[in-house]
DNA sequence: AAATATTTTAAGGTTCTATTAAGTTATGTC
DNA sequence: GACATAACTTAATAGAACCTTAAAATATTT
């Protein structure tokens, strides 16, 4: 793992930089915040460990800065502020968590390695894959109009595509429920889904795997 | 979005789920450690708030259970024991966050948004050998769908190569049945088995062991 | 309150898988 | 090599799972 740690305390960083190579994670350091936006939006790094007081720029304006530029990087925000308006500030803002000063390394090994046992963030509310492009906000798919049950199916589908997703998930994911009457929702809407598919005379469909659920594959 | 929160106060209980209710998120809610277990397994959540004192099983004991049963639900940790080394613990046995009680509800839910700002993890369910991959969910073999009974016969030929299944052993567990008028069934699937790793061109194929069963082998 | 859109229900039709059965081929024994 | 037995293959059938459609019930908009 490689991180970008921007921190002005060349102590703490010292301190901190040596803990974090003995876990084998590589660190490059930024010591004020203009050097730190510059080297963020640098697409290695695996995390960035931004501490929020800093000389030029301050670490949420870094944060801002990069996620304004869609950058996606995890980053884990880092601050003596420990008011809870603060964490909430930072995590709306895009941050991935946030650490109070002081801090014990290990926890911040820990949370590094929490981040990054998952995938990277993908964008928000169009969601494309293929030939597809999935609108959440209208509820559109290629620019047809979906209803809502519809559209939280797609959802699920063109967020995984190529993974069976079970009946009994979706029933329970979109309806909240496992009766067996409602067995037949999702067959309803998998021929709905299918016709609009159609229409748009997309590479991709829906497949049935008997007993076992559905999935969206391509040609 | 939709969460399990696992929590033995219900005076606290009470508090938190009306104000994530104010903010959209749906939450079920389980009072102590046992039913907290059994509802995680269902995969409908989009997060597990997990308190670590519970009655019954420990916050860290439905961690383990349900990370050990593979489940990937982002789970956020809920203790009193603000210790370092408890959320280190935490996090290492497979939460993605940790939080110190008291804390503030806004909190909470700015990090489960941040939580379901990440897709999930998706467990992994392909079985290779050789030049053989099954995958379980999709039920295909090197991307060729298989039957459920297919597929179930492999999987266990797959798990086991070269050592011999019995005829009696593989009715019993695929059919749940003894008796002889079904003894061909085996024969059948065992048929469609070899048909389609012919037509992978498989360096594998499945051999007979005549009365006692069938084997995977390898070239 | 009417018009429209969406969801649910229900029924009939279609497709696929598992089972059955019968003929064929392989294996081991004398 | 002849025989008996076990296993293989294939095609037909039955039944379950799934699809489609249209109408009824709800919800939403005008």
């Amino acid at each position: 793992m490689r991180i970008l740690y921007v921190e002005d305390e060349k102590y703490l960083a010292d301190a901190v930089i040596h803990m974090l190579k003995k876990s084998d994670i590589a660190v490059d350091w930024a010591d004020d915040g203009e050097k730190g936006l510059d080297m963020s939006v640098n697409p290695i790094y695996d995390a960035i460990v931004l501490d929020v007081m800093l000389p030029k720029l301050s670490g949420f304006d870094i944060l801002k800065a990069i996620r304004d530029r869609n950058i996606k990087t995890p980053v884990i925000m880092l601050s003596a502020l420990s008011e809870v308006e603060d964490k909430v500030k930072g995590l709306t803002m895009g941050a991935d968590d946030y650490l109070s000063k002081p801090f014990k390394t290990s926890e911040l090994i820990a949370r590094l390695n929490a981040l990054n046992r998952r995938p990277p963030l993908k964008a928000e509310t169009e969601i494309h894959f293929e030939d597809l492009s999935l609108n959440i906000d209208n509820r559109t798919l290629n620019n047809i109009p979906l209803t809502e049950k519809e559209a939280a199916i797609m959802e699920i589908l063109i967020k995984n595509p190529d993974v069976v997703q079970k009946k009994e998930y979706l029933l329970a994911k979109i309806w909240g429920s496992e009766s067996l009457t409602e067995e037949n929702y999702i067959e309803v809407y998998m021929s709905y889904l299918r016709k609009k598919l159609k229409t748009l005379k997309s590479k991709c469909a829906i497949k049935t795997i008997r007993n076992l659920g559905y999935k969206l594959i391509c040609k």
